[in-house]
DNA sequence: CGCAGGATACTCGGAATCGAGTAATACACC
DNA sequence: GGTGTATTACTCGATTCCGAGTATCCTGCG
């Protein structure tokens, strides 16, 4: 990702809209609104104005007329270039075709897990459960009236693996959740142990310093491996 | 996530490794990295050093002593205060109870498929699915590895998590591939057909002009729903 | 006819990001 | 004792991001 000329996804979207037909950037986050793009590609105006601009600087489109109407400020419209349509399908093919390494909020949270009680965390991802199961009927719901609208799946794919994604999700969260609360998850007697004597008052790094004394046998994982 | 005085999820690791004792910025980054974490947390020491004056600018950590040691560059120790436990344990019980929107790259890819034909999409996403069979076996390979030395699934959650993820969406691409093979995915007709009158050097707009002559009844998913 | 409210069309500058570069020390090995 | 490579520990500034703010125009309604 980090090589291309532009890198911020906008700039697919804009390439995509003016591979259509020329257009000025007004125009293209219209088009990308009322298609329901914005969903899947963060669309601000500081960005694509400055998205616009390193693409025409790159010879990936390239100014065709600006109008203006009255008083109101020019408009540019813009159209893409050979290189620029090269550009697109290059990039296209490479999104469809290369995983890359995404930063997901909830492994970060999961990351640092061990900072809350089991307790805490079982009740705060059995929340998270209830929001991605209202987010779910919701990316339903919005399907049920595209199709009815006679939108066939090749408009949808996007909002279709968004909806898989939000399922697996939930999936694992519920998962999670329920072998907290049965106290089958592996480790957990211990985790819990030591949240009691934080409350107490004991420091982390009194607790760490012979986690085996104070937190029992299971306490033998936070050693150092050696 | 806005509204966080230091937004860079960074910033959480960073307060995480300070709750269980002082540290200086390189030992923070060398603590993150030898646990794994910065497969979760996007690690740079740009970010890091900033990302440290920010917290303490803001009060949720504070330099404990500024060591020197011969001519290197002096060392300054932090650790964490009050307020910045605080900020810890709410902004962790925030990312395990509220699903954010994730603009995740293959989503980008997929709502703009129908810029390339569907028969190069279907290869293309046959090498992600490969792809992603490869990065699966790279993290059962690392997870059988941590089992043996003994790490427990508490400090493995992340990578479970993420293991899960993976798995889910090789299942949607694998899906998607069949059908566009098949033959069964709604609408392959006319976006095939699209694309056969492109490289006929007809232009996206003439046949936007009016689809259905030129696609065919399929065609009329193109018009607006009016 | 006047005017509120929405759509159009951007601008701006402060904040965040990033990774290459630097510079000192430690350690191994010949 | 010299040399080369790894590790420690950061710095810097060029880019990128972003969203609140601004200014104009259109439209319908009383």
């Amino acid at each position: 990702m980090a090589r291309r000329r532009v890198s911020n996804p906008l700039a697919l979207a804009v390439l995509s809209c003016l591979a259509e037909r020329p257009m000025h950037p007004y125009e293209i986050s219209s088009t990308l609104r009322e298609r329901g793009k914005e969903q899947s590609i963060k669309l601000n105006y500081g960005s694509l104005y400055s998205v616009v601009e390193a693409l025409q600087r790159h010879g990936l489109i390239e100014p065709r007329e600006t109008a203006r109407a009255g008083k109101r400020p020019e408009r540019t419209v813009y159209a893409i270039t050979q290189a620029g349509l090269d550009e697109f399908e290059d990039w296209l093919a490479e999104l469809l075709s290369t995983p890359v390494k995404e930063y997901l909020s909830l492994e970060a949270g999961l990351a640092f897990m061990p900072g809350l009680p089991p307790d805490v965390v079982a009740r705060l991802l059995g929340i998270r459960a209830d929001r991605l199961k209202v987010e779910l009927r919701a990316v339903d719901a919005m399907h049920e009236q595209a199709r009815q609208q006679g939108l066939v799946d090749l408009f949808l794919i996007e909002s279709l693996y968004r909806r898989h994604m939000l399922a697996a999700e939930l999936e694992f969260v519920e998962k999670t959740v329920a072998d907290l609360r049965a106290g089958t998850f592996p480790g957990v007697k211990a985790w819990a142990r030591l949240h009691e004597l934080r409350a107490e008052g004991m420091s982390l790094e009194a607790i760490f310093a012979d986690p085996v004394r104070h937190l029992g046998e299971e306490g033998r994982v936070l050693l150092p491996p050696e």
